[in-house]
DNA sequence: TTAGTATACTTTGCGATTCTAGGTATCACT
DNA sequence: AGTGATACCTAGAATCGCAAAGTATACTAA
């Protein structure tokens, strides 16, 4: 069975990653499992991509975490967008939105 | 002035020169502006980043490469598509598509 | 003729990022 | 006690686009 292997495109997983955690804050685990369903289980991030991908978008500010005890009892690190990481999402989504584009312009120029 | 970089994501480089040669032949200077121009301006393709591209293209047999002359009186190594890479060009298209309807599901998931 | 510009190909090395694969630990359920 | 899901972390490999440099030819303008 071909498993259609839908690896991330370098780049677009902070996006992601920000776009997680607009409505709210998570832990790491939660943000996979946010991203699975809000893309229709179409994107899975793995954790080695995540975690160091978090702690890179910590240092940039983008955001900030605290430990908390997750509701379920157990210890989680929850991550929170802040204002910069608002700007930087906005930017992200501006710039994936122009190369769409601009592959769509290439796609449908026959 | 601000000018906006717009990388390429990794990833995307190999379907734009695919899609580039999907209509003729070009030698590689000639894919570069093609894809400059089908894309009005907005992709900018950087030399070291086509012809290394190209050399892993055409061992994967996705082209296939010829020098000739070009009709400016200058010899120019000229690429075309393979059956094989027909293929593969729909496969990354159909993988390129994916991925923009999994990241606007989960942008449109308010 | 000589300088500059556009064309055309190649190579090296860097930087950034994702993945694989392993590790630790807790908790719920059987 | 054992299994599976949750939750975090890290090391190492692999990939790939880019910057920068080099080589060379053709055309054009001073």
């Amino acid at each position: 069975m071909a498993q259609h292997k839908a690896d991330l495109l370098q780049g677009t997983l902070d996006m992601l990653i920000l776009k997680a955690l607009c409505h709210g804050e998570l832990h790491g685990y939660g943000i996979i499992q946010r991203i699975r369903q809000l893309s229709d289980e179409m994107l899975h991030v793995e954790q080695g991509s995540l975690y160091p991908a978090l702690y890179r978008i910590e240092q940039k500010g983008w955001v900030s975490s605290k430990w908390d005890v997750h509701e379920t009892g157990r210890d989680a690190k929850f991550y929170k967008l802040t204002r910069s990481g608002r700007k930087q999402l906005e930017v992200e989504e501006a710039s994936w939105d122009r190369l769409v584009l601009a592959v769509n312009k290439l796609r449908q120029a026959t």
